[in-house]
DNA sequence: CGACGCCACTTAACAATGTTAAGGAGATTT
DNA sequence: AAATCTCCTTAACATTGTTAAGTGGCGTCG
């Protein structure tokens, strides 16, 4: 008999659903109606539990963002630079785990205080180490900023498709040809779109040496 | 009489006054229908010259582009770190001259080779200065990623509305009552949200010091 | 026990959006 | 003069986020 009732949803299970689903539709495919059809619902129904689509969208940013934080305790004996890298190892990881991931992370903004302990650990691991609160802020900001923005330009380069294939977006050798007469750039092209692992690793790296070198406290 | 044919559009005019009316009415408000009203033309007509939406915006990003090389012409005397220091600069004053710039910007690829004269000239002084050529390209990607990451954090918490007046999106008294118990993290919204052009000049100066430390080009 | 009321949803509908199909007026070419 | 090409219009479509109104189940209180 189909008397069993579904349990009631809840902003959690939304969040979780419309994460999932993400990653096999992606962003501009993730309608209010897909959604709900996940969830074995009509599409107005999501409206008792969210404002509007920003507000799922804001609770999906935020749940990414508590899966991110169980996946990495922070060591209290970490260094200021053990930390920062793996802080932002950490954030760009959990943005690739969803297709659009630093784009829906991007637009949003949270709404809880699941991301103040890890912030202020964060912030406490810096000062103890030398830096002013002023600088830690601004370190902590830098590298952030550059995580995001890397990871926005690689998904946007290399989408994360729904069969978990990635597609490469730019074509090298069409790039190659436009860019005859250009010797320097068009060698680049070969550089710029390949392993990004190691380009995210050199960045980071670089950020990491310039807070040592300019705040002093390498 | 209205006798007076209209010229007919170009990809050019389009894409220029689908720039001017994105300052008014925002990404979201910037539809097909309302750039037609704007040139005087129904909307189906802008599928003459662009084969899709995403196609005028990307033609809107190399007028960005276009427009701020002309603002700077590259000085062949500039150390490296001076002209880092520039092209990111002028990058991040053209988004921010945007509505929503950083979002349009890099949810965009080139089609042209517009940007190929600058890259290049780029490139020729960081390797004449003593960077290889992979140095060279990860040195201009991380400090370019953290310039988009930047302004597009930048964009997301403070707008630009449509008579150019900023406001902001975050409320610091609200913020401060949640963070009570996370001293630093709530002092640190006050450093967070204040004086952009602070942070962002203090968060290049670190990437360009990381790379004169990181490449021993310092 | 029955009426009330709240929760969590459904059905129906709306205006707006990107996009396509078909056609048409005017200039240019043959 | 006929045909073709350019650039645009009118009409329509499916899809989207969102709102309004209604409805069935469940607990509470008289």
């Amino acid at each position: 008999m189909s008397t069993e009732r579904r349990a009631p949803l809840d902003r959690h299970r939304v969040a979780d659903t419309a994460l999932r689903l993400l990653n096999e539709v992606g962003l501009d495919g993730l309608t209010l109606r897909a959604i709900a059809k996940e969830l074995d619902v009509k599409a107005p129904a999501l409206y008792w539990h969210f404002k509007d689509k920003q507000a799922l969208l804001d609770e999906m940013a935020s749940e990414m963002y508590r899966r991110m934080l169980t996946g990495t305790e922070p060591d209290p004996a970490d260094t200021w630079q053990e930390r920062l890298l793996k802080a932002n190892r950490g954030l760009r990881t959990a943005l690739l785990g969803y297709r659009d991931g630093a784009r829906v992370f991007s637009g949003t903004r949270f709404t809880g205080i699941d991301h103040a302990p890890a912030l202020e650990a964060n912030l406490r691991l810096l000062t103890d180490a030398g830096f002013t609160l002023a600088q830690a802020v601004d370190a902590g900001r830098t590298a952030n900023s550059f995580t995001i923005g890397f990871v926005i330009e690689e998904q946007g380069m290399r989408p994360l498709h729904g069969d978990g294939e990635v597609r490469e977006r730019v074509d090298l050798g069409e790039r190659a040809r436009r860019m005859a007469g250009f010797p320097l750039a068009a060698a680049a092209g070969e550089l710029l779109f390949d392993d990004y692992d190691r380009q995210f690793e050199e960045g980071l790296a670089v950020v990491v040496a310039g807070i040592g070198t300019r705040y002093g406290t390498g």
